[in-house]
DNA sequence: TTGTACGCGTTATCAC
DNA sequence: GTGATAACGCGTACAA
């Protein structure tokens, strides 16, 4: 049925350990057999096995990536960026979304391992420590994405929030604002606490008054960053500006701002973070916070290959950081 | 270094016979074998190689799953629909972007091939049918998603476009529009020239003149949307309404209207397709219809898997209906 | 420069 | 019930 190396050996009449040569391309090969092998390549249609090459290199060149919703919206430029560089190295990538349960992020973890990837790759802030740090004990390359752990064992690729939230909120600030909103996704979510930081820090640099009722906590979803931003309205004293710490909170911000009608900018200036696909349909476009999600989902593949294929010490920790995106969102107080 | 069946067998003292058996839940096995043997499997931290399995079972259980564009907006959900329902049947996928490059998908088969998956799912409709069909002829299991191919071999996911766009026009009309413009992408691409068509179906039923310059061409951004509206705002005599055919086309729509200083839908309505994230972050909440994305994914793993474990004969092609989903960019004209 | 034989980890066949 | 052993398709010592 399946043409195999030994197929193409018996026709080109050569051994299989030719045949491997020059599938490998190989120098000692002489010519001529080689065009004989090439040929009889051609003839039968063959198309090596990479699973059974696989087996005996005790290497798939298969990566893992796993993360709890595909549907997230930092996701498709993330796994582009996990995707396109994977293959450039000569790796395919294999996708697990595991609804957001841990049990079956453990599930999907063996799984990968028993398929024999070369190595996983995990995004976004809710697993497992204790998985991940028992997988690098075991010396098995592990990557995680977005979640900034300083002293544990696991390689990490992650945003500079703190930075990130300052930078965003001093933009503000350098324009005239001062009664500056914040939507939050809490302390408890490390991207929340860390941004949340970002922008204190940006008020207390610029001697503005820390408001605990400026900020408002909800979840990252629209409907979350539209409450929030309506319990900001019903201020006494209206903000001129918000900083969301995520674009879809910020989404669900324009709805309560335009529906009480009032004007963005004119009326408060909106800045977002995370710069996902929507920021640019909004209207009017919404500056936020860039995030280099392509180049993200690079530099974790390369973490993980230099573990793959250990060339040196592994690096443990990457922090990118991330650019203000100005768009229209955003107004000078005069 | 890896533990192997041998390595169970030896611990447990039985044959690797006896192992895979239990292994694999068989009967014959009596109870007190089969407590030693997870004993052992459980002492020696034992994860089978289902890479070697498959290579004896000629089946891999991985599917290949090729997309021109992660980065679509229609992606993610789709994604997830396939990547869900592959677990549930024992599936894992492995995934590829083209980046819209021919060449590219063909390597991409290729590899995925020599990788030993089970069957490839390509979406989209820019794939090299050719390519498709070639691999159909070689018996081996595929499925398109979102192209339907009237005489083709290629088991097929597609949308009924022709009624979706009726539908979404008919309902325009139903509210007492009358001058509906039309934001396509053209008689080159098949959902364009099915949607155009179901547009004009629309009209001509309710005896509305089909007037050409109502409709305008360009392509599935947002920033082409935006010109194919400005162009319909230059007209000396307005539409009531416009039907965008990709929401992301409405998304520009809605920037062109809004800039002009004119009110959605007071003063222009608009309806998209495709019902992706975005339509309801816009503001007012895009009406637009629904292409079930997940169910797509799902019917599309279905008829892959039904030709993988071949049954009966597999279903050649399934066309999926699309369903009106009512938000805010829709008013009665009074 | 080329060929033989073994092993990668598993399952299936056929004995016992 | 259980155990040898031969595949599955390939790479690679080692020999020639």
């Amino acid at each position: 049925m399946t043409v195999t190396i030994r197929d193409i050996a018996k026709y080109a009449q050569v051994s299989v350990t030719t045949v491997s040569r020059v599938l490998n391309n190989r120098y000692d090969v002489k010519d001529a057999t080689r065009a004989k092998v090439t040929k009889a390549i051609e003839d039968l249609g063959y198309s090596p096995n990479i699973v059974a090459r696989g087996l005996v290199l005790q290497r798939s060149h298969v990566l893992g990536f796993i993360v709890p919703d595909i549907t997230n919206q930092s996701f498709p430029e993330l796994a582009r960026g996990i995707v396109q560089r994977a293959r450039g190295l000569g790796y395919s990538v294999m996708f697990y979304d595991t609804d957001h349960d841990r049990r079956v992020e453990k599930e999907a973890i063996k799984l990968l391992r028993s398929k024999q990837v070369d190595g996983i790759i995990v995004s976004f802030n809710e697993s497992n420590t204790e998985e991940l740090e028992r997988l690098k004990q075991e010396n098995f390359p592990i990557v995680q994405i977005y979640r900034k752990s300083s002293h544990s064992v696991v390689p990490t690729i992650a945003l500079d929030n703190v930075s990130s939230a300052y930078a965003a909120t001093k933009y503000l600030i350098s324009l005239g604002h001062k009664r500056i909103g914040h939507i939050s996704t809490g302390t408890d979510v490390q991207s929340g606490a860390e941004r949340l930081e970002g922008y204190r820090k940006a008020l207390e640099e610029a001697g503005i008054l820390f408001v605990p009722e400026l900020v408002q906590t909800g979840i990252n979803t629209a409907e979350s960053g539209r409450e929030c931003m309506m319990n900001l309205l019903k201020l006494a004293k209206l903000p001129t500006s918000v900083f969301a710490c995520h674009d879809i909170m910020a989404a669900g911000a324009y709805d309560a701002i335009l529906s009480q009608g009032l004007r963005i900018p004119e009326d408060i200036s909106v800045i977002g973070h995370d710069n996902i696909q929507i920021s640019e349909l909004l209207h009017p476009k919404l500056t936020t916070m860039d995030t280099f999600k392509y180049q993200l989902g690079e530099k974790g593949v390369d973490l993980l290959v230099e573990q793959i294929e250990g060339k040196d010490l592994p690096r443990m920790e990457i922090e990118c950081n991330t650019d203000l995106v100005v768009r229209e969102s955003v107004a000078r107080i005069v």
